[in-house]
RNA sequence: GGGUCGUUAGCUCAAUUGGCAGAGCAGCUGACUCUUAAUCAGCGGGUUGUAGGUUCGAUUCCUACACGACCCA
């Protein structure tokens, strides 16, 4: 390829009338001189380190007319906004960090005729000094100033942005172009998986990778996606938890060991489930699930700190407050006292069955077992808004925890609820293999009878345990909802880049002999 | 899966009871050397999500479908 390809005839049928314009543009550009795809720019510096070399004056303002004719920088980004003047021109470059205004002028800058062939949304690389302007504005005057690529689209309105939630989902490059806020959103994310990791490694945890296709997917209560591996001949699943592996390694002799990364899980899309979403799973053999509610507790205040600089900070309207301690409840006390007329042992299954059907008939096929965390997020979850332990649940919906040492039918987990939905989950891990074998049958009964997101029974795991797990204390972490809550976002769909969404048009059929069906 | 709402120019939105489909920004031509969503004058730009139906006439009414948003299961 060359980076000086000629410019296609702008006359081709079908092309925009805004793209015809654009192509004469890059033409013209052409034609005086420069090239149209130039390989590389001397990127010095960004806009925010030119604005932050020059901060404002105690009063807020800059003195107009100053100048720093010695100073050079290099900038390059989008134009975001242009107005000619005749024999000079404004326009906004928005770079990853910032925003700053150039000043073009027949005057002081090189090419400065051609700067009419700028198009709004071209990629621009300038050279110059900054100046204050009549205003007080800190402005950049462009002596030299090249074109990096044409855009051959109008960007969406400079004004109102990109309101369609669907097309900001389906083109985000669009809205992290032009929504205010929205990269912001993705560098917290970051931020937030940065001090994750950074905190872990501190602590001694080594980061692992374990496999996504996996012949048994288990570690957690969802139905696979499925696929194929054509040299084996073999299906496979994608992984739906990082739990099985990473506890192989527990086996295996690493003791701190964690890991974040994709799962992927056939469930349906609403505001706080994505089919594929970032977990954080961390295992640390010799403690229990005492010492991993330290550790939660410490990681998620720290991580209020790192991005709001307090404990408190604000969620959809309310004040969240992730000061350390967090409130403890105990799972089986929480029902007992919040679902009303409750009055008995929920871990009797057979009255929670008749309690369910007499008061929540549309409850009828949902089976004993999951009435329970039915009536938990029911009656319970809606009041957690503040991070809050859930202590100790029922085993029967709990077949990786250990059993609670003082408490039968109880295991020795938490969940983290915040703001109404699960935050966190963590156990002292099952190690007995004959007790972890015992709940996969019964979760195989449960497969049997119907209930397809039950766990799947892992033989191979199953061999790993009998060689000996250390005890251990194990953490599962949601990234996404934890980005959703540090960043004020309503929808997962804010904090992922790019959410899973229907194909538009025909493409279902795409691998397909047949047409299209009708109708 | 069910209900409600939405889909009109590149973007943001109008369009009376069913009667020639409009505006702002963006684009094109011109003017303008300190603008701030620059301003001023002029000019282009539409398969009204798709497919049917009713009607002299459909953006508008009806049916189905596609995609999305919200609520419910």
């Amino acid at each position: 390829m060359s980076g000086d390809a000629p410019t296609p005839d702008p006359r081709r049928a079908g092309l925009h009338e805004q793209t015809v314009s654009r192509l004469n543009n890059q033409g013209a550009l052409h034609e005086a001189g420069f090239e149209t795809h130039p390989y590389s720019y001397p990127q010095t510096h960004h806009a925010a380190d030119v604005l932050a070399a020059h901060p404002a004056g105690a009063d807020g303002k800059l003195e107009p007319g100053q100048e720093w004719p010695g100073e050079s920088y290099a900038l390059a980004g989008r134009v975001t906004l242009m107005r000619h003047m005749g024999k000079a021109a404004f326009a906004d470059l928005t770079d990853e960090h910032g925003r700053i205004q150039l000043h073009f002028s027949k005057q002081d800058t090189a090419q400065f005729d051609a700067t009419k062939k700028i198009d709004l949304g071209d990629i621009i690389g300038v050279t110059g000094f900054p100046f204050v302007t009549r205003t007080g504005q800190l402005t950049l005057r462009v002596t030299s100033w090249q074109p990096l690529v044409k855009s051959l689209h109008p960007l969406p309105s400079k004004f109102h942005g990109l309101q369609d939630e669907e097309l900001r989902a389906r083109r985000r490059y669009l809205d992290l172009m032009v929504t205010e806020g929205a990269r912001q959103k993705f560098q917290a994310r970051s931020r937030i998986i940065r001090y994750i990791r950074n905190e872990l490694d501190a602590r001694g945890f080594m980061e692992v990778e374990g496999p996504t296709l996996q012949v048994t997917a288990g570690g957690a209560e969802a139905r696979p996606f499925m696929t194929h591996h054509n040299a084996l001949s073999h299906d496979f699943k994608l992984r739906i938890s990082l739990e099985l592996y990473l506890k192989r390694l527990l086996v295996g002799g690493f003791e701190r060991i964690y890991e974040i990364g994709r799962v992927y899980r056939n469930e349906g899309i609403d505001r706080t489930h994505n089919p594929e979403f970032t977990m954080l799973e961390l295992y640390w053999a010799y403690v229990d699930y005492s010492d991993i509610a330290r550790l939660v507790e410490d990681l998620l205040s720290g991580l209020a700190q790192e991005l709001h600089g307090a404990y408190r900070f604000g969620y959809g309207g309310k004040t969240l407050d992730f000061t350390p301690p967090f409130a403890r409840v105990d799972y089986v006390g929480a029902l007992r006292e919040h679902v009303p007329g409750l009055d008995f042992d929920p871990l009797d299954l057979d009255r929670l069955r008749e309690f369910s059907d007499a008061h929540f008939p549309q409850w009828k096929d949902v089976p004993a077992y999951k009435l329970l965390d039915k009536l938990f997020g029911e009656f319970v979850e809606p009041l957690l808004t503040n991070p809050t332990f859930v202590m100790d649940h029922p085993a029967v919906i709990s077949p990786l925890a250990k059993g609670h040492r003082t408490r039968p039918g109880l295991t020795e987990r938490f969940e983290v609820f915040c703001s109404g939905f699960e935050l966190a989950n963590a156990f002292s891990e099952l190690n007995d293999a004959f007790d972890q074998r015992a709940r996969f049958e019964a979760q195989s009964a449960r497969r049997d009878a119907g209930d397809d997101e039950a766990h799947a029974q892992d033989e191979d795991f199953l061999l790993a345990l009998e060689y000996g797990m250390p005890p251990a204390g194990g953490l599962g972490i949601g990234i996404d909802r934890l980005a959703m809550l540090l960043t004020d976002s309503d929808s997962i769909r804010d904090v992922l880049l790019f959410p899973l969404l229907r194909p538009e048009g025909q493409s279902q059929t795409e691998d397909a002999g047949e047409p299209p069906a009708q109708g």
